[in-house]
DNA sequence: ATATATTTTGACAGCTTTTGTCAAAAATAG
DNA sequence: CTATTTTTGACAAAAGCTGTCAAAATATAT
């Protein structure tokens, strides 16, 4: 049995403060959390401190494990890879609109 | 001696894309440009045909070689490299824009 | 068509990065 | 203080990236 607390997400937390506050929300240990994804309690750790990756089947059972949308965990883990990946660039918000009209772009005229 | 030709580039192009053209329109081989990299021209082959990596350095010695803006280069690579992180999600427009919000925040709120 | 130049391909080795394991140290709770 | 939880860093294995090379394929020119 888990507590039932009321939990509010910050949408700007990256996904490892997000996973923090999930498990500390329903006081599980790392070891608790960590066995149920499988992986040493260590890179959960890791994980929610931002010094390790966590991949997307983890972010799928994460979602079901803690009760939240799968979409909001995914976005925020993708989102999360897309910041990273501009770290220090000044033209991250330039690179970020052409990159959305991008995928607008090859989403309307699938390519072959 | 390189022709002067007018040449216009197409913003949806991914970076190898901008690469061929920029390299074709001056008619010069693989082997010329990939000199002047320092790489070997097979690897500029892949690299044009999006089948290979190039790194930020690469990209503004190619900015400066063909003579167009670096931003311009420099922004096409960075998409190109968001557009690949986001092959595939359903949910890439959404992280597109909360990634944007993310970069927003953290510049106002400079962190430490 | 032949000869020449250019581009593409795939195998390979070396290097870097990523991943997980572990145990000890540090921090926190009782 | 004791017990529990969390963090840290060293380590090895696995995966990924980079460049090299030569042969195969393609394109160009005569």
């Amino acid at each position: 049995m888990t507590k039932a607390v009321k939990i509010y997400l910050f949408k700007m937390d990256n996904l490892g403060n997000t996973i923090r506050k999930l498990r500390e929300a329903k006081e599980l240990p790392l070891r608790t959390v960590a066995a149920y994804l499988d992986i040493d309690q260590a890179i959960l750790s890791k994980i929610e401190r931002g010094q390790r990756k966590i991949n997307r089947d983890q972010v799928i059972r994460l979602a079901q494990y803690f009760e939240v949308k799968e979409e909001t965990l995914l976005v925020s883990w993708l989102s999360d890879k897309l910041v990273y990946e501009l770290e220090d660039e000044e033209l991250a918000l330039k690179a970020l609109q052409v990159a959305e009209e991008k995928i607008k772009y090859t989403t309307l005229k699938p390519k072959k």
